[in-house]
RNA sequence: GCCGCAGUAGCUCAGGGGUAGAGCGCGUCAUUGGUAAUGACGAGGUCGGGAGUUCAAUUCUCCCCUGCGGCACCA
């Protein structure tokens, strides 16, 4: 007999050989209905799979989040079942879930298309009515490989190959079909159930290395019932009208053509927004104790080749030359090495440190075309860019007084909820270990310090330093870097920066990286997104339009647009002769915050009657223009400036 | 850059080997109205670019460009 504790504490006695399906069968029958499966000493576990002696069980029921990612898992092997019995000649690959969803990656001479998901899905469904069991089986080693070798898998073969010897090969069958897995998996295939759909195809390289093969990826989404799958389906739907792209013409706030790829041609509305994010920022900088300065766009080759970028990003550097000169120029991709320019001229002391350089600085790169993608992902972009000189004293303050001025900047643009990532050195760099021990080290430290929480990247720091990244969310939950903070000792070094301490001795300051919205272009990219075109009004390029009625109140109109802008309002007047309910819906259409109807009445009484976007014209103000010009003002005033 | 898909009016999209279609927008006229679309009329297109097949190509084939979804890359 074997002793199994439950979740509560209280313990069972089950007969040798049990597995937790005979667990659950015992506590209920709707129990056992409804797992999935279980978790066995804090390990996932199939429910079939028999107990190895005195065990802490849960069961984990269709309910549970985990249960998902199960399901997904399996919804992944009946499509590559599916996929093989129609498509004999495809070698199977890995096939993970993920986020709402799961993929399979297959290698096939031709490409599946989206036109052979249909067939694809009905055997899917053929294969879960058929109800087969998932069964799971250790094998040896050698004999894995020899198996699926034989079976054409090289792929699969060359998996297991790559397993450490002591991990023990287990292959999960669904009748004739299996594959090598590390499971859990549901009882059989029934469990499964219904709710996924195919939802497209996309190359993805082997083991992602470009270096690799090309393979056919196949995604699709699944959940535990019809109504998640709709409701899924319908959020996407709804997160699409969200894209800054489509936003970006529907307000007429920019547009890209072919000859500038990548780049932005802004138009007013754009601009305005663009302008009113700089100026708040330049405030916040200027009490943060920053100094804003500005530098060249195109300086000589050899300055890069100083500074390692030449090394080490050339392929992605825009060049220009000039035929009287026999000089290549290269337009800046970063500012780092200008800013060390600003700092080497004269002489620094340790007195002038902590010195921060700020620039909102315009860059170049050569992005892969792939890349490319709206404003989050550009060839010309500006940085809200900074460089701290410090000692590594100064490291730990700086970065915690940086954490919380990021922190204050997102929460005034209404992100709360950011991603940190600390990222290590990279296999290609520059500097000794010493070096990077100790930028690691201080960064680290720094980050606990400032009571932040961020997960660990391995290896993906620059290759001067190791950095903190601050990742926000676009519409559809795709993942972009805005804010970052890295720690570098080496540009000082092969920039030559230095200073005097108050040892009489020359020392080489500690440069910190950082920039908080990271560029601009994405930055609004996100925030677009984030508030599906409808900004805050402080952020509103036009803040309010001032409609009127009948043409006989134009003239008062004329008059309470004029009052407004003297107040600092951003207002328009729509005169047209169009009727009100027409101008009201263009201009929610248009996302501006505040219409200001006028008629007669209106007229008469020396007021306005002010609708709010969104609010559905249900709670309209009706104030006199001085009230109005109060409350406008109130509500149009930047967060910073209100808490002065 | 790699894999796949797409490109038709200012925008969103339908169509399809033989004078090119809709809605919105735009222009003109009528209408002066009370909180998400007033009506009538009109203008607007080398169907992304190039080559090929064909009596005939916007439609079929190939190449290129750009965009979209992934992958890779992201100082």
């Amino acid at each position: 007999m074997i002793n199994v504790t439950l979740p509560d504490g209280s313990v069972r006695e089950l007969p040798d050989g049990s597995s937790p399906m005979d667990l659950a069968v015992g506590i209920s029958k709707s129990l056992a209905k409804v797992a999935i499966i279980a978790t066995v000493n804090g390990q996932d576990w199939d429910l079939k799979r028999p107990l190895e002696g005195d065990s802490e069980v849960a069961i984990v029921t269709r309910k549970d989040d985990k249960a998902l990612e199960v399901i997904r898992h399996d919804t992944a092997h009946i499509m590559a079942q599916a996929v093989q019995e129609l498509f004999p000649d495809t070698q199977v690959t890995i096939g993970p879930s993920v986020e709402d969803g799961f993929y399979y990656d297959f290698a096939r001479d031709e490409p599946f298309s989206t036109e052979d998901f249909e067939a694809i899905e009905k055997r899917m469904a053929k294969i879960v009515d058929a109800d087969i069991p998932f069964e799971r089986e250790v094998m040896d080693r050698n004999e894995a490989i020899a198996m699926f070798e034989k079976m054409g898998e090289a792929y699969k073969a060359e998996l297991i190959r790559d397993l450490p010897e002591s991990e023990p090969i287990s292959i999960y069958r669904q009748g004739e079909w299996l594959d090598l897995c590390l499971g859990p998996h549901l009882p059989s295939t029934g469990k499964i159930g219904k709710a996924f759909k195919l939802m497209k195809v996309a190359g993805a390289y082997w083991r992602g290395d470009h270096r690799n093969a090309m393979l056919t990826r196949i995604y699709g989404t699944a959940w535990s019932d019809e109504k998640q799958l709709k409701a899924y389906l319908l959020r996407i739907e709804e997160a699409e009208k969200r894209d800054h792209r489509r936003l970006g013409k529907q307000m007429e706030l920019f547009h890209f053509q072919e000859e500038a790829q990548g780049q932005v041609f802004w138009h007013p509305n754009g601009w305005s927004l663009y302008r009113l994010i700089t100026s708040y920022m330049r405030r916040r900088l200027e009490k943060a104790g920053y100094q804003e300065i500005k530098t060249p766009l195109l300086m000589d080759r050899k300055f890069w080749e100083q500074s390692g970028h030449w090394d080490k990003y050339r392929e992605n550097m825009f060049i220009s030359s000039i035929d009287q000169e026999d000089k290549v120029l290269a337009v800046k991709p970063m500012n780092c090495p200008c800013h060390v320019q600003v700092f080497n001229q004269g002489q620094k002391s340790y007195r002038d440190l902590p010195l921060r350089l700020a620039e909102f600085g315009s860059c170049h790169r050569y992005e892969p075309s792939g890349s490319l993608h709206g404003l989050m992902r550009v060839r010309g972009f500006v940085q809200d860019d900074a460089h701290i000189f410090c000692t590594i004293d100064q490291i730990t303050e700086e970065v915690k007084d940086f954490c919380a001025l990021l922190k204050s900047v997102y929460a005034d643009f209404g992100f709360s909820e950011i991603k940190i990532k600390f990222a290590d050195r990279p296999e290609q760099r520059v500097g000794s270990e010493e070096v990077w021990d100790m930028a690691e080290a201080s960064l680290r430290e720094a980050a606990e310090a400032s009571g932040i929480d961020f997960e660990y990247n391995p290896g993906d720091g620059a290759f001067y330093g190791p950095k903190l990244d601050f990742v926000l969310k676009d519409a559809i939950g795709r993942e972009w870097q805005t804010g970052t903070i890295q720690c570098d000792f080496n540009l000082p070094e092969r920039l030559d920066a230095s200073y005097v301490g108050d040892d009489n001795d020359r020392h080489r300051p500690v440069m910190l990286h950082r920039a908080i919205l990271g560029s601009l272009e994405r930055f609004i990219g996100v925030l677009l997104e984030n508030y599906a075109g409808k900004v805050p009004m402080w952020l509103a390029p036009r803040q309010l339009v001032v409609a009127t009625i009948t043409s006989e109140a134009d003239n008062y109109g004329q008059k309470v647009c004029d009052a407004l802008k003297a107040a600092g309002i951003r207002a328009e007047t729509d005169f047209r002769n169009e009727k009100i309910n027409y101008k009201v819906r263009e201009h929610s259409v248009g996302k501006v915050p505040v219409i200001a109807v006028v008629g007669r009445k209106e007229e008469e009484e020396g007021t306005v009657a002010l609708r709010f976007l969104g609010e559905g014209g249900k709670k309209q103000d009706v104030l006199s223009l001085e009230e109005a010009i109060a409350k406008l003002t109130d509500m149009g005033t930047p967060p910073d400036m209100k808490r002065v």
